[in-house]
DNA sequence: TTTTTTGTATACCGTTCTGTATACTTTATG
DNA sequence: CATAAAGTATACAGAACGGTATACAAAAAA
């Protein structure tokens, strides 16, 4: 018989990834250990590994629920910020500086990530890729939208900015990056589609 | 008395430094134990920490000396890729993607170092964050150079560009980056400045 | 009510971490 | 030559690491 869930779900389950997530994202993975994520969540170390094999384990189960609460917000607040493709192709670089001022803001989860998993062969770095070709491929789908001359080159040209912006945020802690890629992007925007504002 | 050099310097140091560079930028601080920089540098332990009193004196030292290093290196290239100060604009992408090209490319080391960095006044993030404010500071002398109408705007959009195009390099593997940021590049200067070549 | 699940609390294991101590060797300088 | 710096080799200390074991409590399902 199927077991019957909780109003809460797995709820100590969500709160180690939910632990965890705050602690990688700010501390790191590897200089995150497995005791402070126990002291911080409030759950015994016994539970941690019963519902994680490992460390490892938990790294990725992290890495995969953020993956999807992350474009799944991005796709909303781009989608949510203008009605036209060119509009929300602008629109990301809103949400982007919405996002380098908040408080618990320490540039992008995979990009840091990556630069600790430098092997290509982890399931880790596999993760952290597909998020950025998913969202390459979100911001395309937005070129084409929009009428793009070269749908696949402009979003290769917006997804780069939007990483420039995000790691040169993280470094000056200043959100005005955000607004330097979106001046930009408008001038890439305008000058590669067709004019359909 | 003043102490005789040998010819080749503190080699053991150097020695360390080297390793320990090496170590870092594949896989990280925090995963880079003083154990494994000792067997890989074939120097002792104990000579070590002769030479530094801790792990993040070494940190302190690898990361400075490469500040010093990628600069140099930096600024020889561009100065050697272009006579014109728009040229040497669009130098600085083609210094990236030979960067991007070599093998033990693992991303920009102090990008990946304020990724585990997160606490803003230790003075390993204080080195990372100048090295970009320095490297800002050389390609906005290039842009005023070139003629450029706003050169503190024109730089940080340069600036920018080369970030994102390191780090896409970094999760695709793929140097193609380089030449999309200097098609950007190309635009936002000849945008903006008077034609001078 | 009994049983199973899910959890807590805590102690522990073996390994690895940063950093130190001891004893011996090389080497260059005074 | 004598000496002192700088190195090797190796063992060790104390803490933190990832992960396991034992004993027990709460709560829901059978």
């Amino acid at each position: 018989m199927e077991r019957e869930r909780k109003k809460t779900g797995s709820s100590k389950r969500e709160q180690l990834i939910k632990t965890a997530l705050e602690l990688f994202a700010k501390n790191g993975i590897h200089a995150t250990g497995i005791d402070t994520i126990v002291e911080q969540s409030g759950v015994t170390k016994k539970t941690l590994y019963a519902h994680f094999r490992s460390k490892e384990e938990l790294v990725l189960a992290v890495l995969r629920q953020y993956d999807g609460l992350a474009r799944n917000e991005f796709m909303r607040c781009v989608e949510s910020g203008g009605k036209t493709p060119r509009a929300r192709l602008l629109a990301v670089f809103d949400f982007a500086e919405r996002w380098f001022q908040q408080s618990n803001f320490y540039g992008c989860l995979f990009i840091n990530t990556i630069g600790e998993y430098s092997d290509n062969d982890t399931p880790i770095r596999q993760i952290c890729k597909e998020y950025k070709k998913l969202v390459k491929g979100y911001i395309r789908e937005l070129c084409q939208q929009a009428g793009a001359t070269d749908p696949q080159g402009l979003a290769e040209e917006l997804a780069l900015l939007l990483e420039g912006a995000t790691v040169t945020a993280q470094v000056s802690q200043n959100a005005k990056t955000a607004k330097i890629a979106k001046r930009v992007a408008k001038a890439l925007i305008d000058r590669t589609t067709a004019k359909n504002e």
